[in-house]
DNA sequence: GGCCCTATGAACAATATTGTCAATAACAAC
DNA sequence: GTTGTTATTGACAATATTGTTCATAGGGCC
């Protein structure tokens, strides 16, 4: 028998750089399925295939590793619902495709139950900024011109912010209890969904360029 | 020097049903305030006046403790939100305070975020119950009697469901990120959120007997 | 090869959290 | 008063979680 020397300890080497990007990779899915408060530096760190110090090593603490996935998690689904508005924001008859869109940026990554995770830890202090004023301007300016054209009363810029809050709100807490909610209204099948989001659209334009 | 005693630990003894209620009320606030993975029998425990094995001793684990105070929870929001829906369900025109007083029951005794916490935390396996079918058959029944009335044509059921399960979304996100969302869009005063919820209804009476 | 920088992880420390156990004290029944 | 029941808690155990230390190894550079 050899004296049953150990694997010389096999190590992986990264630059600081893609450790960093795999810890934010890792901690994010931890982010959505259990919010801030449930990331595990252990649990991070297997999932990035590291030991726990490294995570430390490169992020400090773990409060920092959580403000950082928070802070990168808010740009994206910023940057994400910007492109999704902005695709098909030259045709209120797309306002359908708009909608779906906004509704995939915060159900296919989970950027919603984010949202509504900081919205529930987050202190009242610092409260998660959507930026939704942008939102509501460029649609007030379309919505005045279509108006307009169609001979139609101007409507108040806060009756837009209004619609356009309606639909945040409706929009995110689809995507968080969306589903339980549908059943719950005995609403089942699988295109209750869209059927709702569907029905939304129209209730939205009829009051939009309506009347 | 005495050979200084201890106090002889003051003792205080509930009976097991008080003891339970001191209990499930300081964890439900923690609740409320952290979810149901924030619940810590420690903090419990000294909320409630008393150390965490009595806690343990009246629901054998932390798991029994969290699964009672959120059933407790479930059916208290059940229950003032059948309050809420009835005392105005008669009469239409009182949509407004109808809304109003489902959205204070969802955000004083913190019902709203309760019931996020859990669509959030809770397995998609066993999702939240709140009973909105009944809401649905009721509402339906109400608007199919007052369009008839109106000589207006009849609409879908599936169509009024679409209509709670919109309020239902729009109320609770309200109660969770609600001033946070007005905010956002630039609907900045205390009165916002009145004022949000005036135009809802206003924008659900138009739709439920107009047209 | 030799040197330097640093990413890595094993071992450890410190605290938190849940759960167990046994002794004790409060209260009711006799 | 005595006894029995049980609510209460201090002390402890076991595990989880965050953070520290230090030796080591990987890779670039001369």
């Amino acid at each position: 028998m050899s004296t049953s020397r150990r694997k010389p300890k096999p190590r992986v080497r990264r630059d600081a750089e893609s450790a960093r990007a795999l810890i934010l990779e890792a901690a994010a899915k931890r982010l959505v399925s259990s919010g801030p408060s449930g990331i595990r530096l252990q649990e991070v760190a297997a999932d990035a295939g590291m030991s726990h110090p490294t995570v430390l090593h490169h992020f400090g603490s773990r409060e920092a590793l959580v403000k950082a996935v928070c802070s990168r998690a808010l740009e994206s689904i910023h940057r994400q619902l910007i492109e999704a508005i902005e695709a098909s924001s030259g045709d209120e008859a797309h306002l359908a495709a708009m909608l779906e869109a906004v509704f995939d940026a915060l159900t296919k990554s989970g950027h919603g139950r984010v949202l509504m995770w900081l919205a529930l830890e987050g202190q009242p202090s610092e409260p998660v900024d959507v930026r939704l004023a942008d939102v509501v301007d460029a649609t007030h300016a379309m919505r005045k011109v279509k108006r307009r054209e169609k001979g139609l009363d101007p409507k108040t810029h806060e009756d837009t912010a209004h619609v356009v809050v309606l639909v945040a709100l409706a929009l995110l807490g689809s995507s968080v209890i969306g589903p339980t909610m549908l059943a719950n209204a005995g609403l089942e099948g699988d295109d209750a969904g869209p059927r709702f989001r569907a029905w939304l659209t129209r209730l939205l334009l009829r009051h939009l360029d309506g009347e």
